[in-house]
DNA sequence: TTGACATGGAACCAAAAGGTTTCATTTAAA
DNA sequence: TTTAAATGAAACCTTTTGGTTCCATGTCAA
C-alpha cells in the first residue's frame, strides 16, 4: 500500500474547501502538520486526516524531518483537473460555439 | 429558495463521477430524465438527486416538456473551477517558476 | 534521563451521501 | 376516460465524511 492506494483522486481531493485552504498554504512554503493546524479551528487529528486524502491524491507529499513532518505540495495531479475543464471549454468560453450549441438544441 | 440555494458548489457537484458522466451526457444534447438513467445502472430517483445537486450548482438546468422534464448543460460555473486552476498552473506547468519555487524550500 | 513537543493511530460519533422502494400526480395516448 | 409514461417526493437504509478524544511513540532539549 503506497502513497497510490488511490481511494481518493483529485475531484474528491478538491471537493473539500480545508482541503483547499491547505493547499493553499502549502504554495508558500513546505508547513509541518502542528503549524497547518494552526490556521484553522479543527484539531490537528482532523488536519491530519485532511492530509492524508491529499496525500492519496498526491496533491501533497511529507517527509519527516526530526519529530516534524513537512509537507509540500505536489501539484502534477492537477493536470487531470484541467484536462476535464479543457473539455468543456469550449461550451462557454467559446462564444460562436456556444451559439452553435444552441441552435441545434432548437432544431 | 430559487435554484442558487447554494449548498452545493462546482467543486462537490463534480467530486463526484456519476455526476461528471451526468454532464458528459448533456454535452450531446438535452435530455429527460429517464433519458439520462438509461445510461447509468442506478435508479431513476439517485439520478434524479444527482441533477438535482447539478442544478443547485448552477451546472444544469431543467425545463418541462410536456410531462418530461428535459436538462442541459449549463457550463459557465466550470469558470470558478478554471480560476482556482490557474491560481496553481504556475506551480508545475512552468519548469522555471517549479524550479525556483523549489530552490526557496532549499534555503 | 526527564520532560515537553510533534505525531501516529485507534475508537467513537453525528451528519451527509448515495441508493432504494413505494406512492402520488401530471400528461400523452389509445 | 382509461392507461401507461415520466416525474416528484417521502421514508428508509448503509457507508462515507469530517471531527473528536484519548493513548502510544519517537525525538529534541534542559
Amino acid at each position: 500500500m503506497s502513497a497510490s492506494e488511490q481511494k481518493y483522486d483529485v475531484f474528491q481531493a478538491i471537493a473539500d474547501p480545508t482541503r483547499r485552504q491547505v493547499l493553499e498554504l502549502l504554495t508558500e512554503k513546505e508547513l509541518p502538520i502542528s503549524e497547518i493546524t494552526s490556521h484553522f479551528s479543527v484539531s490537528r487529528t482532523a488536519i491530519a486526516k485532511h492530509l492524508r486524502i491529499l496525500s492519496e491524491a498526491e496533491l501533497v507529499s511529507g517527509r519527516k524531518v526530526g519529530r516534524e513532518r513537512r509537507y509540500r505540495l505536489q501539484p502534477e495531479p492537477l493536470n487531470e483537473l484541467k484536462q476535464w475543464l479543457s473539455f468543456y471549454e469550449k461550451f462557454w468560453s467559446n462564444k460562436l460555439l456556444k451559439l452553435k450549441y444552441e441552435a441545434e438544441q432548437d432544431k
